[in-house]
This record gives C-alpha cells, sequence and structure tokens, in this order.
DNA sequence: CATCAAGCGGAGCGGCCGCTCCTGTTGTAC
DNA sequence: GTACAACAGGAGCGGCCGCTCCGCTTGATG
C-alpha cells in the first residue's frame, strides 16, 4: 500500500524487543494482505506473511477484527493526514475539493478492506469517520464561500460519493483501469455551481424523480 | 422482492408435479434469502424457507453457484423486461434515461445479490449484460440525437454508473432512506448535455485530475 | 390396487477458518 | 552464567458450510 502505516508510534513501552518487532511485522503484513485479499482472508495467511506464528498473532490482537481495525485505522489515520495537508497546501477550493477525490479514489483502488468497509457498518471506528467528515466539510465549506459548489450540497452527500465511487473504482480496477475518472468527472460536474441549479435541502420530500428537467 | 419471476416458465416438462412445484418452490426461495442476505448465505436457510431438503435442492441445482446465476438471470431478466417497456412508453429521452436509473436504484436497493454480483466478475450471465448495455445504449442514443446528453458519454460509463449507484443504495439504505435519490440528481446533472462540456473521449491519455476547471 | 422409478429428506463427510493451549525458546536482569 | 518471566509456534478444537449418500415416500401408469 502506498498508505504509510506511522501513527501512534510506540504503543506500549515495556515490553521486549522482539514483541514489539513482531507486531510491527503483523501489521505491515496485515495491512497488505487486507488490502490485496479483503477482509474475508484466512488468518493464517497473515501469520504466514508476518513469518509469525498463530499464537503469536492472537497474543498481539485478541481477535481478527480487532486487527482489521487497527489496521484500517492506522492506514486511514495516514492517508488522512496527507489529504489534509494537501487540502490546506492548494488554493482553488475547488482544486482542493477535486484533489480530495482524486486522492482518494486513486490511493486506495487496490484496497478492497478500505472499500469493504464502506459498506459494512462502522468501518473504520468512528472517531475516523468524524475527522474524515470534518475534512469533506472544511473543502465544502471552502467551496461555497468562493461559490464553486452548488448549493444544496451537503458533507454527508460528499462522504456518500465518495464511498460510492470507490467501489466503483474497485470494481473496474482490473478490467478498465483509470474508467474511473470519468466518473469522478461526471460527479464533479454535477456538484459544480455553474452547471446545476441548487440542489433540494436535504427533503426528499419531493417524490418526483430526479431528472434535471 | 418485487422483481417479478417469470421467464422460461415450463423448464423441464417431463417432470413429476411435485418436483416441478418443489422446484419452483427453491427459487422462489432463494431470490428471497440471497437479496435480503446476499450470496453468502448458508444453503440450509434456503432449502428451510423453500419447505424442502437438501437432497432435492442439490437435484434441482447441482451446485450452490448455479442455484444463485439461475435465480439472478430470472430475476435480472425479469426486470429487463420492464425496464425496456418503460422506456419505450417514455417519449422524453432524458426522462426516459432518468426513469431507468430510477428504476434500478428503487428495485435492486434491496437486493443484496444483485448489487454484489456488480462486483464479482460476471455477476449475471454474459447474455444479461449484453442485454442490459443493450438497452442503456438504446436510452443513451436516443438522448445524444435529442441533444440532450452530454457528448462522451459512452454506454459503458452508464452501465459503470448505475453499478456505483446501486452500491451506493445498498449501503445507506436503512441508515438514510432516500438519500440516493440526491447522489443520482447529481451524477444526471453531471450527464446533461446544459450543464457541461463533453467528456474526453475515451482517452485517458491526459493526466490530469479531474476537475472540470 | 399393484408396481416401480422418480423424487425426497436429512444425517453426515470433508474442508475451511477463527481461536486456544501447551511445550519449547529467548530476551533480560542480576 | 543463571534464572525466570515473557514470548513464540503450530497442532488441534469447535463451528460453519458446501455437498453427498442412502433408505424411505409418493406420484404416475396400467
Amino acid at each position: 500500500m502506498t498508505l504509510a502505516e506511522h501513527a501512534t508510534p510506540a504503543p506500549r513501552p515495556g515490553r521486549r524487543a522482539d514483541a514489539e518487532r513482531n507486531r510491527a511485522a503483523i501489521i505491515e503484513a496485515a495491512g497488505a494482505v487486507f488490502a490485496e485479499c479483503g477482509g474475508g482472508v484466512d488468518v493464517r495467511e497473515i501469520a504466514r506473511r508476518s513469518g509469525v506464528g498463530m499464537g503469536t498473532l492472537y497474543r498481539h490482537f485478541p481477535t481478527k477484527d480487532e486487527l482489521l481495525a487497527t489496521v484500517l485505522e492506522r492506514q486511514f489515520n495516514a492517508w488522512l493526514t496527507d489529504a489534509y495537508q494537501r487540502a490546506v497546501a492548494t488554493e482553488d477550493p475547488w482544486q482542493a475539493l477535486a484533489g480530495f477525490f482524486e486522492q482518494l479514489l486513486g490511493t486506495q483502488a487496490g484496497n478492497r478492506a478500505v472499500v469493504e468497509s464502506y459498506a459494512s457498518t462502522g468501518g473504520p471506528s468512528a472517531s475516523c469517520i468524524q475527522r474524515c467528515y470534518a475534512l469533506i466539510d472544511q473543502l465544502r465549506t471552502r467551496c461555497v464561500d468562493a461559490g464553486v459548489l452548488r448549493p444544496g450540497v451537503t458533507t454527508e452527500d460528499l462522504f456518500l460519493l465518495s464511498g460510492s465511487l470507490s467501489q466503483a473504482v474497485l470494481t473496474t480496477a482490473e478490467s478498465h483501469p483509470g474508467q474511473w475518472r470519468r466518473l469522478l468527472r461526471i460527479s464533479l460536474d454535477g456538484l459544480s455551481s455553474r452547471n446545476a441549479e441548487p440542489l433540494p435541502v436535504r427533503g426528499m420530500g419531493a417524490d418526483t424523480p430526479a431528472s434535471t428537467d
């Protein structure tokens, strides 16, 4: 994975050196295996790839789910930090928003576990999602202030859109690499204020189909 | 499911009446169970719900995958037939396209197996996908002729978009019912010719981010 | 009613996978 | 070097699940 693994650098201080090394190896291997195979992989595969026995793995992580959560959270936090820095470094609000999506879809194109987590309840921990929401909301606000984002678009809309597009990236990754950029382009154009009238403010009161006309 | 089950009405003529009844019961139960639980359900659950033993089930369908494929194909074909009729009955090309998406997302919002099939290779049989492509292409052509669809949008774009939005519908079905209409609206607006400039014609030669500006 | 093949049911087999247990090993403190 | 607690490892347990096997039942036929 391109997502760097470095958050909470020294989790437990009073541990033996080899144990610490093994823990790191497990996290790294698990990150790779989960990314390429999804959360359904056999735990033995992770143990094998990290050069560690089952007992060792389960002493460090009491449960497979907990291991997955840990890995996901580390990757996601690292990615979020990176995304945040890019966002503040980009002056043009629209470019910042577009770059966010671009980076999101580009980096997690190969990470099955991350994309799967969008579908399941919870996924990464609530705090991760909260941070992500905060970032998206900041990007959105900048765009709104600049008048480039279509009025009525909510943070939740953008979050859902990112999840939806991530799915598309994953399913088309090997059959049509790069095709997701077209979908992203279409969606972004649908979000632009120069292109469309305001979105209804949350209400799905109107039962009419979502046509533009 | 709202998707009616009626295609290839009498599959095997020389069979005993009870066998025919059981086969129908299995298909119906499997359709419901797959829809609400996804393709990963225990086969025993399907047997239980259809009031049939394991042996019976496996005599009618040599494999779980084959059962799933049969069910998916029936549902999908029935849905496609319906979608086709609606399409030809709608004069306005844009309304026809929008209605297609609306119907697709509305009816399969609760069908896990169908949505999952978008992600896996194959999914429904190739002929189903071909028919679906044909329908989408027809809708697209009508819109292009009427000048309401943004130039450069391919049939594949629309197909991928439908799959992507389907995922979003499923993941937000119970947490935010109806929210998918907002995403659909955004996407449709991104597809409208009055809202955006032509899409690049297939080439992802440009490495630039997909921003509108 | 008799006959019998077609059909039925569900216990059970084999494989997978999450997790544990216990024996052997190794880092660390003195 | 010695002693000990922390750690490593992997065989194995239990549960799940796809699929099969075989004795019993039942609808069709004359």
